[in-house]
DNA sequence: ACACGTTCTGTAATCGGTTACATGACACAG
DNA sequence: CTGTGTCATGTAACCGATTACAGAACGTGT
């Protein structure tokens, strides 16, 4: 842009650098040494000025930065962290992509790795362990952490497949995990509350639709459940699901179908108690007046379908937020010395009031029904 | 494991190898050296066993994977691919990662890039044109191919970027993108659809609720509306959102507020929809009795409200599976000769009919309303 | 016994960067 | 004029794989 000396780019090198570099039909990108060589630099200034690493004098600084400019020259991210041993990218492992639970996580996840600089990559329908297991293998040299979602792992395998390479965040694993960095729901805690809930507005006969089977926290909810059901004396009745709408949908009309009619319903998940809302919905059980429902997640749409669905709200998008800020964290302390605490740390879901479970509005402490009360 | 020759592994050597190579704390990943040193071989013929290419003597690669096995030995996938000049991995550039569209989008591209043996990488919340040219840029060496979704940017801007670089496949960048590979919908189609669909229940006056500012589908939906309505001799209103259902809940608001009350309301997506739809419940006001409602997306919640949103369905994840599969031939074709042919590929939005825009049930033709009726 | 072909294996260059270390230029004090 | 310190730059090793090519080992036909 008239910066340059006569001596600084040679017009007709320029040309054949930028024209000659072909293979087949495809240009070729430039590389570090295509900008030293325009340059007449070498590619060791080259890199200084890039990576802001090192000292440069300012007439270098600036041919090597109009050399950039003149082959559009951008870093290979690939060569780069060869040889750094970074590679600016946290992968997220997970068994499914379906429904809005995993979108919202996420998207709390993107959030996350762009202000810290990262990219995310994922990696998701791992349904059975070998298969994550090989997913988990194939990150080695992508990424610089890993956030493993399996309700279907156990850490065993898990850290076998490991050993001690990567730093792993995990989640969803179920409240046993040993000595690994985690973060966990408090399934078991929150169906209590959700169950108690109900207990405490009058209902005795409460059902509850489970989720997948080998789902821990499927079966944590269902454990909660029953706990919650025995102390209080009642009789556990028990549904399955899978954690989706329409498998909720099913479990309900089953229900009804045999002539059964509890007095509310707590679903393993929002999903499912859509499903079961609008199954009632179908056969003229009115909600709440005749069945309340509870579900589990708070999910976007709980707070979108009529009536609106009482849940134990997990923040979802900040839990994912929260979880690449850990593997951040990880990631540090595991290149330096590696201080491991705060091991664990568990997310108390947090119970929310909406119209499914009560029916008077003016219980539900003025919140605007129709925006939801998601803050 | 009992394969092994005296002298083909050595275990005290294997002892150093295994607990020697740590840095500080942390054990350092076993390299193709480590393992061909410990097999006795060379790395050259590690690689062949590993990659499956040219040929192995069988005693030979007993001992590598022998040893493979030892060191618990996971090819870096960074190094691989600088060598082989290919990731195996395909990046996506999205503006948000908001809302239903998106993940279910995102949904679409995982399974197809798994299926294809690719990894995926996601990049969003890029709000201005510089911000995701960055983010472009900063996918050089990470990926082979990019799939971009920009409803700001302009073609024009976006080839400066990439030059002749990397595959792009083009998204969501309106009908006007000049001779580059992309997938586009039928948004002005579409929303003539829709509106025709209202027109021939009888409705004269129909609103809009508008996307945002800026936003080429928005843009092209809310043409779709003025030429069908001026077509029909109508009168066109527009209210402004922003396609959250927020934003939706309050342009519904603003026209009752003003005492306008059309007989249908079309939006310019499906949340926005939804908003209109509860601050109508909200209102007092029935749809589709008093406003038929019609909405763009068919994204999942849209079949799960009361009453179901009628909709321009888009196979969202089929329409994101079907990206990456053009990706992958666009990759391949750019390794050989290179035929672009099928440049542009349009998606036609397909009209839903349930129960927002016509309540008679029969006319739904039977559809089970409650499962919604997604194939 | 020798030339030759086949089959397998190893050496070393390469991919595109980063960076430790060596080198060179220059200023200034003695 | 020389020794020394500072600062900028260049050289080359390295990251961890792949792969072209050279070379070794071995069998075989004459």
């Amino acid at each position: 842009m008239g910066l340059l000396q006569e001596d600084a780019l040679d017009p007709s090198f320029v040309h054949s650098t930028l024209c000659v570099r072909r293979e087949g039909f495809r240009v070729k990108p430039a590389t570090i040494r295509d900008v030293a060589d325009l340059a007449k630099v070498s590619v060791a200034s080259v890199s200084r000025v890039l990576t802001g690493a090192g000292v440069v004098a300012e007439p270098t600084r600036m041919k090597v930065l109009e050399a950039v400019e003149a082959l559009s020259y951008v870093p290979h991210s690939g060569a780069r962290s060869l040889s750094t041993n970074r590679t600016d990218t946290v992968g997220v492992i997970l068994p499914d992509l379906f429904g809005e639970f995993f979108s919202e996580l996420i998207r709390g996840m993107d959030l996350a790795a762009r202000s810290a600089g990262l990219h995310l990559i994922v990696s998701s329908s791992h349904d059975d362990a070998s298969d994550a297991a090989a997913a988990i293998r194939s990150m080695r040299g992508r990424v610089d952490g890993l956030i493993v979602l399996s309700p279907h792992l156990d850490a065993a395998n898990l850290a076998a497949n490991l050993a001690g390479r990567l730093p792993v965040l995990l989640m969803n694993g179920g409240m046993n995990e040993a000595g690994r960095p985690s973060i966990v729901v408090d399934n078991h805690g929150g169906a209590r509350v959700a169950v108690e809930h109900l207990l405490s507005l009058g209902h005795r006969h409460i059902a509850h639709i489970g989720g997948p089977k080998g789902n821990l926290e499927a079966r944590e909810r269902q454990e909660g459940y029953v706990e919650a059901m025995r102390a209080a004396g009642g009789q556990p009745l028990i549904v399955d699901g899978d954690f989706t709408q329409a498998s909720g949908h099913r479990a309900m009309q089953a229900l009804l179908a045999e002539g059964v009619r509890p007095e509310a319903v707590f679903a393993g998940n929002d999903m499912m108690a859509v499903g079961a809302l609008l199954a009632m919905q179908d056969a003229g059980v009115r909600v709440p007046d005749d069945v309340a429902v509870v579900g589990f997640d708070d999910v976007p749409i709980a707070a979108l379908v009529r009536p609106a669905l009482s849940t134990m709200r997990i923040e979802i998008a900040e839990t994912g937020r929260r979880a690449v800020e850990r593997l951040v964290t990880l990631i540090a302390s595991t290149s330096d010395g590696g201080s491991e605490s705060d091991i664990r740390e568990v997310i108390t879901p947090r119970l929310i009031v909406r119209a499914s479970s009560v029916g008077d509005a003016a219980a539900l402490s003025l919140a605007a029904p129709s925006t939801g009360d998601r803050s």
